[in-house]
DNA sequence: AAACATTTTTAGTTTTGCCTAAAAATATAA
DNA sequence: TTATATTTTTAGGCAAAACTAAAAATGTTT
């Protein structure tokens, strides 16, 4: 499997969950900012492979084992990301790519190692869970903070968005994962919500609100 | 600079370390298990970017930016054999394909970090110096266990050759790095020597003497 | 120094992964 | 439902990095 294979199972599988018709090619080109001519023919040599089903003009989505694989791909991806954040200091918007690099590193007992050496994590730095080395993702109880009901207490555990913009934003706020957060009142005119976060009041913009996950105390 | 040509430049700064003319193209395409023709393309285009000194027929040098560039590919390779042995319990012999991939990732913080993370390093498993975030090599007192004369007390430091089988055959007798090695007697028909390892008495022949590493205690 | 052998380079292909431009299919609108 | 717009695919090309086979240069013998 080559690294541009990889990639492209790896953002297929991204752009699936959640959706459960066939992927199309503009979207991956998107994603991968390449174009949708390239797509059609690395897709097709996906398919040939079995890792993706594809009809023309119908879009893509991955077979088994192509999930099986592109599953793989994110494991080794957010072990990295632990990996960066708990042992090298690195924050939390600074690993995107140096473990886009390192999740194409092929080694079953590397990533078995390291996964034992950080204690089996079980959700990235950004709040995203850890498939195991079977490929199971243990699917954590979370909801947007934009869609959680006034005066109930929260705490913070995941982004959506994961840009360096936003995580830069989040640590001038100090919110965290881990993070109490009380919604105080909700503007109606825009959206906008009073917090507590960490029992300091904060004024959140309803963009900010829809990307941070939350689960209730 | 793309992976073929980071391989390349290891290739050719292994090759001179202790030769100082040019460097062969089939030199090269020995150690790379490729054509001498595809050494020939690769060359120019180092050469192009002022990686290395090539005149037709003459061979190779690495330039001073292309040893630099080098000396980190080496420096990365040897750190992260020793986060490997130390860090995910692998054995020395089973390091150098993952390092080999692990080399290649591009990050000067991530590879500042891991070096501050395994405390500064001098040397990775096999006893090989590993270069400074400078490119500075702190060379180390040692010579052939071959070469060392008899009744001497010396401690093993290194191994030339770090190839699994002979890294196994190390490991079964028990000869690691700092074991004390005391030459006994040497056979003058096959260069043959009686040790005491750790005390323990072990006869070994020329071979395998011409590739351990020792210095005096 | 000429003849032969070896090494190195050149020339021309192949494969991979991308591209552009044009054609084909599908989706949307009048 | 036909016309128009959008999406997707095909066709043909390009650059990187490898290859084979042939030509050129260098080395080695006699």
């Amino acid at each position: 499997m080559t690294y541009s294979e990889e990639n492209y199972l790896k953002v297929i599988y991204h752009l699936s969950t959640g959706n459960s018709k066939g992927i199309t090619t503009n979207a991956i080109a998107n994603e991968m900012e390449s174009k949708p001519s390239s797509v059609t023919d690395m897709v097709k040599k996906l398919a040939e492979k079995e890792l993706v089903a594809y009809k023309k003009y119908q879009g893509v989505s991955l077979t088994e084992k192509g999930r099986q694989h592109a599953v793989m791909i994110v494991r080794k991806h957010r072990l990295w990301e632990v990996f960066l954040v708990d042992k090298l200091d690195f924050s939390w918007d600074e690993v995107h790519d140096v473990a886009e690099q390192l999740e194409h590193i092929k080694s079953e007992k590397l990533i078995d190692k390291l996964d034992e050496f950080l204690d089996f994590p079980t959700e990235d730095p950004h709040g995203d869970p850890i498939p195991d080395r079977n490929g199971k993702i243990a699917k954590m109880e979370k909801q947007l903070l934009s869609e959680t009901s006034l005066n109930t207490k929260v705490i913070c555990v995941g982004v959506k968005d994961s840009s360096s913009s936003f995580l830069q934003y989040l640590d001038k706020q100090q919110i965290a994962l881990g993070s109490a957060i009380e919604i105080v009142s909700r503007e109606h005119f825009d959206q906008s919500l009073s917090l507590k976060v960490n029992d300091k009041p904060l004024s959140v913009s309803n963009k900010i609100a829809a990307n941070l996950f939350v689960k209730p105390l």
